[in-house]
DNA sequence: ACGCATTTGTTCGTATGTATT
DNA sequence: TAATACATACGAACAAATGCG
């Protein structure tokens, strides 16, 4: 097994917690909360319907249009996926459709039309996502007591156990990111390095369906720094190539931490894509 | 006045069109699509409030529901802004709040309780926005017939007059960006270096009210990459230092591109954010 | 292949609440 | 205070997609 890349974390952002919670909110919004206290509880699962729109109006004796915009707000949330003459169902990583949600990361050459395909296996470990084949290696994961900067942006005392993951993502065959994945050891007790050894799905479709975390919505910072030597090794470039360096804290329902990943990005052939509103 | 730093064009993206238009759509998708060529059609300016939910309920012979779910498409879209009690109006990159809208890069150690500070004016061409202050000097502003790549990303001509700009985006003092704009010459007849040089608000601003050209939505596309000798000059920096490199193609009402710019950004101090849903 | 029941999507109309001028 | 405009909430009806018998 290889070393672990000796990383400096310098400069992680300060974990905040200044939820304004209205006392008075319009009656959709107090919907909204109590089907988000549901989906939190785990009383539908992921890929799971939920109950109908007149169902809940009925359970919650408000109209059906008032359930439809608590659902809007949820469903623009990536909670909930609407689909018509169906239902309405728990967001999943499990789907195709979601696979992948977060990989920013796109080939140059990517010819438009092939964005809009759906992801497709192939080979064992390997996978077809947006037109780009991808495969993933776990180099190390183990049990620790990490560094306080971890510890802060996860909101754990320092010192509380974490499980550290380092894989390697292969791009059309070329190894390009080293991630680095840093998760709460209590949340994640069965995780080791056999179980994802054994498994080549995405990420976060493993842990929300062995262990119950849906990750919802994540923020990223991103440098652009030179490679170190361990970082370098693994990637097949010389020490100090400049790399994308994109630091990661995801979230789960009501905004709690429960990733920390820094990712190192060799972008070549590759870039970062990003939309603007 | 500066030389232009060499760059080279290798890999930007093509242009594509392949919009899908259904035959069919919904009443308030057909509002929507009316209202967006009459915002196209420049009918009521930036920051103008456009006619109230009952007044175009009236005109269309639709109910106000249906009007009220088309400005809210709009509103999601960033072209329209409600505010309850006065109106709806024109999204404008005038107003002080969506001001740099588009700006993501943020200093490390900005603390979370300035981010939701509203812009604020201090020393004549400095600005304070999003807790970093900031100053923009323009380094050149020349007519040119670009290159095939550049005309071929805003889908003109190859030959085809465009507006070339640079300039040194200077944040808490330091040279921190280097932004290389290229715009069609058609739209922007009257922009000058002089123009330029008497302006110190936001360049978008400045399109918007000058020529009437808003930006709506916008593309980037991201490398690191080792700093150019003639960029590395401008930033204060040794050649080779690791530099975020973004791309960027800004798109008016319809998708048209209208704006090509490449970004060279020191990271030292800063970091590019960005949020995942 | 057909029709039926279910579920979300669209549209209308009305009434009331809240913010602004 | 009054008028205006957007925001919320209700109820009803029909359209469109889906799944099933």
């Amino acid at each position: 097994m290889a070393t672990s890349p000796s990383i400096e974390l310098e400069d992680l952002p300060a974990a905040a917690d200044d939820q304004v919670t209205p006392r008075f909110a319009p009656l959709y919004r107090q919907i909204k909360t109590l089907l988000t206290k549901r989906l939190q509880a785990g009383e539908w699962k992921p890929g799971e319907p939920i109950p109908s729109e007149t169902e809940l109006a009925a359970r919650y004796r408000v109209s059906q249009g008032t359930v439809r915009k608590a659902i809007d707000e949820l469903a623009a949330n990536n909670l909930l996926v609407r689909r018509q003459g169906r239902g309405t169902f728990v967001a999943s990583h499990l789907e195709v459709r979601t696979q992948f949600r977060f990989l920013r990361l796109r080939p140059d050459d990517l010819p438009q039309t092939e964005l809009s395909g759906e992801p497709s296996a192939s080979m064992p470990g390997e996978r077809s996502v947006q037109g780009q084949v991808l495969r993933s290696q776990v180099i190390e994961c183990r049990r620790m007591r990490g560094p306080a900067e971890i510890a802060r942006v996860l909101q754990l005392r320092a010192g509380e156990p974490l499980v550290q993951v380092h894989r390697v993502l292969d791009l059309e065959g070329k190894p390009t990111v080293l991630d680095e994945i840093w998760l709460p050891g209590a949340r994640f007790r069965g995780l080791t390095a056999e179980r994802l050894a054994n498994y080549s799905g995405p990420l976060y479709a493993l842990l929300e369906a062995e262990f119950g975390v849906r990750m919802i919505r994540a923020e990223e910072r991103i440098k652009a720094v030179a490679a170190p030597a361990g970082v370098a090794a693994v990637l097949h470039v010389k020490s100090g190539t400049p790399l994308l360096r994109v630091d990661r804290v995801s979230k789960t329902y009501d905004e709690a931490p429960v990733e920390f990943r820094r990712g190192w990005c060799l972008t070549e052939r590759h870039h970062y894509y990003n939309e603007l509103g």
